[in-house]
This record gives structure tokens, sequence and C-alpha cells, in this order.
DNA sequence: ACCTGAACACCGTTCAAGT
DNA sequence: ACCTGAACACCGTTCAAGT
């Protein structure tokens, strides 16, 4: 049975989502869609295209409309959305960062946040969107890392990183942005 | 010649700021001391143990003592202190950060932080400590992984995160702590 | 205490050859 | 167009045995 682009890309997501970014590798991707892990090269480039192609699909999957509103609003909005968009996969933050890191990033998570952010100052959008990415980036990682470090029973004492520290600090960089708009505008 | 802990320790750091934290691998790091890799087994448990090892001695050789002054000033130079510390060694902000989202992380950087919040209350500190924090951590990253990219050649459109966004996004945060600190203080 | 030798169970990737 | 077979150059880790 042959295969396209997409069976591989959709198969690689279910594998992450089971198994773990640890046992994403070609030669199980292979297996699992049995096939020979030499086959996997006429669908993708690299073991890094087929990560950026797996992180474009989560990041697909999670879109969401921005809702009406100030830019409090729908700031909030955007950074929840793309916080879920990373939660919904196994590893999903930490696949996403690292193609974000490198790559040409097709889908770039910033631009949304930066969308949500008109009205304000242009100087103020472009930190905002900045800290609010890498912010959102940061916690869900921490958070999916440390759910995987806690099923490995590793139970240490470090303060939980949940929802309400996740909209903690988001309100955090948004009473920020409000006191710069204050300033300037 | 036999070694020590330490020497390991050293050697590692030498071979990642070198050659980066793809090629800093147990057989590589054997290599340049001398030995066999089955031989480093005997001072470290596992490539885990070795990389917390690392990241422990890339955040002690950083560390500074936090000057006198408001809480703004105190935040401000330890979040510097930190981000300083990252960028010393070649990948140094990827090996912290993987350290600290998973291992007991023998050093906590948001101590630092957190201390520097001195004063404000205790639930403010707790969330600026921990934005902070990651805050931190993911703009080194972002900063060292885009000049690695830059190096092999990828010249892409991006912003380009230097010490400027730094400063930009920790006032915005620092903002977003003093507007809590005249709600509730 | 510190190390070697040898192995185990893996990786990503390339490339000629098949259909 | 899509895949196999076979190889290349690697990984981390274990463990009996040596000094």
């Amino acid at each position: 049975m042959s295969h396209r682009l997409g069976d591989v890309v959709t198969t690689a997501l279910r594998v992450l989502d089971d198994h773990g970014l640890a046992d994403l590798t070609m030669r199980r991707l292979a297996a699992e869609l049995d096939v020979r892990p030499s086959a996997l090269y006429h669908h993708v480039a690299s073991k890094q295209a087929l990560l950026a192609a797996v992180a474009d699909e989560i990041l697909a999957r999670g879109a969401r409309d921005l809702p009406t509103g100030d830019w409090r609003t729908r700031h909030h909005a955007a950074a929840t959305a793309l916080r879920d968009a990373l939660l919904a996969y196994r590893d999903g933050a930490e696949v996403v960062a690292a193609v974000q890191a490198l790559g040409p990033a097709e889908r770039d998570p910033r631009l949304q946040v930066h969308e949500a952010l008109t009205g304000l100052p242009d100087d103020v959008r472009r930190v905002g969107a900045t800290t609010t990415v890498i912010f959102v980036l940061g916690h869900a990682q921490d958070e999916q890392l440390a759910t995987g470090a806690a099923s490995a029973g590793a139970t240490d004492g470090r303060a939980r990183l949940d929802a309400a520290s996740f909209d903690a600090g988001l309100r955090l960089i948004e009473d920020g942005l409000a006191a710069r708009v204050a300033l300037q505008g």
C-alpha cells in the first residue's frame, strides 16, 4: 500500500501523542506505516522537516478565530488558544518550540498575537507579541515536561504550573501592556 | 591518567562551548578525556546527570550578587545576570532549560529572581519569578538558536532577538508588577 | 577507584535497485 | 511515484574483567 505526505504526518502525530517525542523516530514511524525507514525520505526531506510539518499540523488544528472586543480580551483569547493547541498533543509545546526556534516556521504563532494587539502602538505590539509567545511556549513546555516527569515518578517540590499560573502570568503581561498604553497613548 | 568528576564536567563544558550541544556525546567526551566511553559511567550516572552537572556549572560560574536598591533595580539585575550566564556558553540556555524542566534542578534560577522581589506581596513575587524565568530562558534560547541557524546559513526574515528586545520584554514584565503593587499595596 | 573490551539495542540518512 | 535491501556512521548504556 502506498502513502502520501498527509498519511506520514498524521501517523507521526499519532505516534507523538501516544508515545512522546522521544519515541517518534523515523524507524518507529516507518514500522507504524508498515514500510522500510528509507521509504520515508520519499515524502519528507529529513526528520527536521517532518517535525516542522507536525508542528504546523498541531497549530493548524488548534487555530481559532479571534473574538471581537478590546485588545485585552483579544490578547487573552489568542494566548489561550495557542496554549490549548500546544497542550492538545503530548509534547506539542516542545515540538512547536523546537521548530519555531530553527526552521522557516511556516505558521508563526506570533502573528496572531500581534494581530490581537491592533490599536496599540507598533513597538508595544512587537514587544507584546514576542514576550507573550515566549511565555506561552515556555509555560506550556514546563507543564508538559512536568506531567511527563510526574508520571515517571519524580514528585519534586517545585511549584506546579497549571491553568491558574498561566492566567496569572498572562495578566501580568497585559498589565504591563496597559501601563505602556497609558504612558504613550 | 585517572580523572575526577570535576575533570569530566569541565571537559564537557569545553566541548559544549566549542562544538555545541549536538556534538556533546558521551563518546566524544570520552575521546576528549582519552578514555573509553564506558569509563564515564564511573563518574556520572547517565548523560542526563552529566547535563545537570553542566547546567549547574554554567549557573554557578554566572552567579552574581544582587545590588541594593528597589525591587525594580534588583529584578532587572537578577534577570540580566541570568541571561548573561546562559549566553556565556554555546547552547547554554538550551542545556539549562532542558535540565530545569526535568530533573531535581540543584540550582533553581527562580530563587534569585524571587529574592530580588522582596517587598512585594507573596503571590506577586511568585508570578513574577515564574514569568521572568520563563521569559529569560525562552529569550536566551531563541537568541542562541538564531545565531546557530544564522551561522548555518539561514537568514530568515524573523525579528532578531537581542539585548534591546530582552530589555523591552523585561520592562514590560516590570510594568506589570508595578501595576499589581499599585493595586494591592 | 578507575578503566578496558566487547557487546546490545538502537539512531538518521543514502543510494542503487526494483515495480 | 513509491518502495526495498543493504549499508554507513553514528548513539547511550551495561557488564565482566583487568590494575
